[in-house]
DNA sequence: CTGAAAGCGCTTACAG
DNA sequence: CTGAAAGCGCTTACAG
C-alpha cells in the first residue's frame, strides 16, 4: 500500500465498530476498558482492532475529554549531565503512567522560556515541570495561576504559590563546611558558577551561614567561568585572593571537574596541597582520580519526585502548594586531607 | 477567577471572532497569517485574542489538518552524556521550527521501544528520530513503512530503507590505529562495552580492519562491564591477556573514563606506561588529566542533522532513503606516547 | 474579504 | 449491553 493510499484509508473507531458489528459507543467503551461491555463483545472488538490495524487517536479524544496525556519539562541546559539525570527521573515516572513528556531547553533565557510555556499551552499539556530560568519574574507564578496550569518547580523556585521539589542546598553546604572544619581547615573558598537564581543563592547563603557558625571567614567567594573548558585555566583565581585557601567547596560538579583538572595542571596534588569538595555528585565524581568527596543532591530522585508531585497536582488541583526538599548526603572519598 | 470557573470559560476561536466582529473563518485566517485578510481586520482580531487571552488549540487543529507539530525522539539511555548531547542537537533544530519533541527512553529494550513507538503513533507524531535498541528486528522497518511514519535512524541502523544519520566509526578506528601505529605501537587492545548493535559492530570491524591493514594482530578485544563504576575495577582485564597491550582504544567515553581511573588505581601513568584513546569525545575528555586523545563523533551535530533530515522527509515522503555519515576527527591531546 | 456549513475522530449522556 | 445524536475547537472549500 502506498503512502497516499494509506492516508485516505485511515481506520477510525467507526470502522472498527462496523467490522465487529457493534456501535461506535461500544467500541469506545472497549477502548477505555469499561466493565460495561461483555467479554465476548470485547474480544470481538479487540480482534477487529487488530485486523484493521487501528491506532487510537489521542488528539481526537482530547477534544472531548480534558486530558492530553502530555507533560512538559523545561530545563535551562540539556548538555549538563545533572539535568540529563533529572530528566531521566522525570521520564521514568511519567512514562510509567502511559503519558508522554515534551522536552524543551530554555537555555536559561526568560524570553525563550515564555515561548516554550506558550507552545506547551497550545499543545494542551496536562502540566509542566519547570526549572525556571535565571531572572524569571516572580509574577510568572500569577500568570501560571491564571492559566490554571498545573506546574511544579524543580531545583529552583520563584514563588511559594507553586509546588517545588529541590534539595536542601544549605544543609549540603553545612555538611561540607563541617567536614572540612573537622579536618582542621579554616581558609575555605567557595567556587561559584553559573547564573544567579534561587539554588545559587541558597548555596552561597548556605556556605556563608555554615562558615559563620564555625566562626570562620566566609569571604573567599570566587565566580568561575560558565564553560567547562575555561574553568581549569581559571584555577589561578583561587590563589589570587588576599588569603590563600586550604580547601575549596565547588558550586557543582562542573566546577569540581574543572578545578580538579586545573589543580593538576598547576602541579598541585588534590587532598594534599588543597582539599576539594564537589557538589551534586553526578556519576563522574567516582571516575575522577582522586575520587572526589562530594555533596550528593540526587538529581534522578528529584526528577522522580517532581513527576509524582505533578501527577498528584493534576488529579487534585486544589491542594495547597507543597515543598519537597530532598536531603543531601556527603560522600566522603579521597579529595580532602588536613591543611598543610 | 477560580480553577473551575476558568474551565467552562475557555475562550475559543468563535469567541475571538465575535469579539472582533468577524466570522470564525476570518479569525482562523488571521491565526495562520493568511494574506487574504486586511491589515485593519487583522489587528482587530489580534487585539481580541489578547483581550480574551486566547490560546490556540493545536490538538483541535490537528484533527482537520494532517500535522501534529510533534516529533518523537527515542534513545536507549538518557543518562549517558553522549545521548544528552544528541538530544540537545535534536531539540535545538526541531524547536526552531516551532515544533515540539516528545522524549522517550527505551532502556535499550526492544519491547519497551515497541510500546513507545505505539504511544507516539497514538499521539500522531509527524515523525520520529530513533536510535534503535540492540537486537531490534530488521522487520521493524517494514512495520514503519506500513504505518507510513517518517523515521530517521541515528547512530545505529537496522535497515537501508530508512534514513540514517551516524558517524564513520570505521574511519575513526582507522585514525586511532594509524596514530598509535605511527607512535610505534603494535600491541593495541580494543576495550569494548555495551550492547551489540550496528555501531558496536562497525567499531569492532573497523578496529579489526585497521589493524589488519597495518599487519597488526587485532585479537586483543576485551568487553568491559556496562556500569561506569565497574569499569575501573575491571582494568586488570587488560593485563590478563596472552600478549600485554601497550595501547588501548576505547569503545566510548565511558570506557575511557573508567579505564583512565582504573589505570591510575593500578599506579600506571597514562601516556607513559600505557597509551589510551577515547571515542566520542564528550565534554569530559578535556577535563580529565592527562587530557584524553580521542576520536570525536560530534553527537550534537549528528542530532542536528538527524532533525533536519526528518523535517525534509516529512515534507517530502517520497524521497529515496538517505544515509548521512559524519566524518570523525582525531583530537590529539596527552594520553598517548611511544610504547615502553 | 466574509459567512454558513461540513467534517476531522473521539466521548458522553440519554433512551432503549 | 447498544444506537443515535450532540459536541469538543479547529480548517476548508464554497458561495457571495
Amino acid at each position: 500500500m502506498s503512502f497516499d493510499e494509506r492516508k485516505k484509508t485511515r481506520v477510525t473507531l467507526l470502522d472498527v465498530a462496523r467490522h465487529a458489528n457493534v456501535s461506535r459507543a461500544t467500541a469506545s467503551l472497549v477502548l477505555r476498558k469499561s466493565p460495561l461491555v461483555g467479554s465476548e463483545t470485547r474480544s470481538r472488538v479487540e480482534q477487529a482492532m487488530r485486523d484493521l490495524g487501528y491506532v487510537y487517536n489521542i488528539g481526537a479524544a482530547r477534544l472531548r475529554v480534558e486530558r492530553s496525556q502530555i507533560i512538559g519539562a523545561i530545563v535551562p541546559n540539556l548538555t549538563n549531565p545533572f539535568f540529563a539525570e533529572l530528566l531521566s527521573g522525570i521520564e521514568e515516572v511519567i512514562g510509567e503512567t502511559g503519558k508522554v513528556v515534551i522536552l524543551a531547553n530554555s537555555g536559561d533565557r526568560v524570553e525563550r522560556q515564555a515561548t516554550l510555556l506558550q507552545r506547551m499551552r497550545e499543545h494542551g499539556v496536562d502540566g509542566v515541570i519547570l526549572c525556571p530560568a535565571a531572572r524569571t519574574a516572580p509574577a510568572l507564578s500569577e500568570e501560571i495561576a491564571d492559566w490554571g496550569m498545573p506546574v511544579v518547580q524543580v531545583l529552583r523556585h520563584i514563588s511559594f504559590n507553586i509546588d517545588y521539589v529541590g534539595a536542601d542546598y544549605a544543609a549540603g553546604m553545612r555538611q561540607a563546611v563541617d567536614y572540612l572544619a573537622s579536618l582542621g581547615h579554616e581558609k575555605i573558598a567557595f567556587a561559584a558558577h553559573g547564573s544567579v537564581q534561587s539554588a545559587y543563592q541558597e548555596r552561597v547563603d548556605g556556605f556563608r551561614d555554615a562558615m559563620l557558625s564555625k566562626a570562620l571567614d566566609p569571604g573567599i567567594l570566587i565566580h568561575f567561568p560558565t564553560q567547562l573548558g575555561e574553568i581549569a585555566s581559571a584555577t589561578h583565581l583561587l590563589f589570587d585572593q588576599a588569603t590563600r585557601p586550604t580547601a575549596v567547596i565547588c558550586f557543582n560538579h562542573l566546577v569540581a571537574l574543572g578545578l580538579a583538572a586545573g589543580l593538576h595542571d598547576c602541579g598541585l596534588t588534590i587532598g594534599r596541597d588543597l582539599s576539594l569538595i564537589g557538589f551534586d555528585d553526578v556519576a563522574d565524581e567516582e571516575a575522577i582520580r582522586p575520587k572526589l568527596t562530594s555533596v550528593s543532591t540526587g538529581p534522578v530522585t528529584i526528577g522522580e519526585m517532581a513527576a509524582r508531585l505533578l501527577l498528584e497536582r493534576i488529579t487534585n488541583p486544589h491542594l495547597p502548594p507543597r515543598r519537597v526538599v530532598n536531603e543531601t548526603t556527603l560522600n566522603i572519598r579521597q579529595s580532602c586531607g588536613r591543611p598543610m
